[in-house]
RNA sequence: GGUCGGUUAACCGAGUGGCUAGGUAGCGGUCUGCAAAACCGUUUACGGCGGUUCGAAUCCGCCACCGACCUCCA
């Protein structure tokens, strides 16, 4: 398999060579949502992103087994130790649900979102509470050499051990000695040794309700440990890609190396991606600052910080618009841009398929395919791919103006590469294809435009005018094209 | 305060030591009975100040502003 994907590797900060580490597999862990409220347009981007990544690997033959965990632990609401009430029973208290309905209420929109932006589903998708006993069993590995300690019941990481031969903020190049004078000083501490350590396991105040026996405590696990657990176990302890959003390097990837690195005596993890945020008004959109839109909300437009509703596939692409390290900014202006830009690219396939091929061609599409590659392989660019796109966007469009020819063999491969490109490894589908109505619905268009067309034939404009404003007004444009009218809703 | 990143035209957003990114919007034109679409042409750029260089928006230094992380977060 030959393959020059270069990825830009978060822990070294450089754009690598990705070669799997078992090829043709590839090893990919994703960190998945807490699943206690709706997923907002910030975790469209990892899903996106990945996706991306995904499609490119199945497209350049490798055989992919992704893994993405379902948080339904719950977390502590903060270190508080006393009064910890963690955010899925939280919500649960306020929507009087039983926890495992909150998680599997919002899991189930997660799904839905992530299906109408078309990602692939991970071929795994474990969660925390499934993988309790697997949780202990690291922990007591993590015990058993000596990197961590049981204060109470609960069991912290000894991160200050773990430094002594492994090195602590690797990955957000992180010093320990800095972090002892800038960690925070939270109430409840007292239990471990340094204020960076991180709980491991935790014991369960008795008002607390998810919780399980274990050789410490009635307890829960700690924050990191469920993706440490998940991922060496799916994937094995070395696997090729972990990604998540920038937000999540420090702390949890970083307990998530000491935990793996501590318990295995080595890395888990070869390539470290992380995807940048989605901001508002120039702010990150998350859901602790209470500035995020909904994907129903942006799906529906129903949000007072929206003027229209926009496509899923229009979020996608705006998505793909920007490169994934890059920050993107979200504002109706830039969603209708992106929309107009995907309508452009959509309607090119169309036409695409609609071209006559001459005896002549004009264009050299194996060396556009030449620059699509390289693009997605200089780290998925993206944008730079779109732009390539595009190119052959206006170059589709000349040739129906006359001034760019095509023969068979170039429109074939031309329809071919953007089939491969634009179907298969961006993703973006078209949304208004494929109902059973479409073919009747064609069908009467060509009537009706016939008959528009013998009324112009005959000089009656003001019939022909009145076809096309009544199509007009139940929302149907006609285009009149030099090969034909063509229209759309 | 510490660590890291950013500042590109009306907006979004790439890239780069010398070569028009792209999308959206605007303007002018072609086509059309008219319109829309499409096509062609075109207007606003690289935060500021220095330095290196034949040449810098791109490399270096300083400054300003913005953001992320340091607490759960995609």
């Amino acid at each position: 398999m030959q393959n020059k994907l270069f990825i830009y590797n978060s822990m070294t900060k450089k754009k690598e060579l990705f070669i799997p580490l078992h090829a043709p597999f590839v090893g990919l862990y994703l960190c998945g949502p807490t699943a206690y409220s709706n997923a907002h347009l910030g975790h469209a981007r990892p899903a996106v992103t990945f996706d991306l990544l995904t499609r490119y690997l199945l497209h350049l033959g490798y055989k992919v087994r992704s893994v993405r965990n379902i948080t339904d632990v719950g977390h502590l609401e903060d270190e508080n130790a006393g009064e910890g009430e963690d955010r899925i029973t939280k919500k649960a208290h306020q929507e009087q649900l039983e926890p495992m309905e909150i998680v599997e209420k919002y899991m189930n929109t997660y799904h839905k979102n992530l299906e109408q932006l078309n990602t692939l589903p991970p071929s795994i998708e474990p969660r925390a509470s499934g993988h309790i006993i697997e949780q202990q069993e690291l922990i007591k590995e993590i015990l058993d050499k000596g990197y961590a300690y049981i204060v109470n019941g609960s069991v912290y990481f000894d991160v200050l051990k773990y430094n002594e031969k492994y090195k602590y903020g690797k990955l957000s190049g992180r010093v320990l000695e800095d972090l002892q004078s800038n960690t925070r000083v939270l109430d409840g501490q007292e239990e471990k040794k340094n204020p960076f350590d991180f709980a491991l396991w935790k014991k369960a105040s008795p008002e607390h309700i998810m919780k399980w026996p274990s050789p410490w405590s009635i307890g829960f696990p700690g924050w990191h440990l469920e993706c440490s657990t998940m991922s060496t176990k799916y994937l094995g302890d070395v696997f090729d890609i972990h990604g998540g959003g920038m937000d999540l390097m420090f702390p949890h990837h970083e307990c998530e190396i000491a935990q793996s690195t501590a318990a295995h005596g080595k890395e888990s993890v070869r390539y470290w991606m992380h995807n940048n945020m989605i901001t508002i008004n120039g702010q990150k959109m998350a859901r602790s600052l209470g500035n995020f839109i909904t994907l129903d909300d942006l799906f529906s437009g129903k949000n007072k910080l929206l003027t229209q509703a926009y496509s899923p596939m229009t979020i996608r692409f705006f998505i793909l618009q920007a490169h994934y390290r890059s920050t993107v900014d979200f504002s109706n202006e830039a969603l209708q841009a992106a929309e107009k830009g995907l309508q452009k690219l959509t309607r090119a396939i169309e036409t695409l398929n609609r071209l006559k091929p001459s005896e002549v061609s004009t264009i050299d599409v194996p060396k556009l395919k030449e620059k699509c590659y390289a693009a997605l392989d200089d780290d998925l660019n993206s944008p730079i791919l779109l732009s390539h796109l595009f190119d052959a966007v206006k170059f589709i469009n000349s040739v129906v103006d006359g001034s760019e020819k095509i023969n068979s063999s170039s429109l074939e491969a031309l329809k071919a590469l953007f089939n491969t490109f634009i179907l298969d490894i961006l993703g973006l589908k078209n949304e208004a294809a494929g109902t059973n109505d479409e073919k009747l619905t064609g069908d009467l268009m060509k009537i009706i435009i016939q008959l528009r067309q013998d009324a112009k034939n005959n000089k009656d404009f003001p019939t022909s005018d009145k076809i096309r404003n009544e199509l007009n007004k139940i929302g149907i444009t006609l285009k009149d094209r030099k090969d034909g009218v063509d229209w759309e809703k």
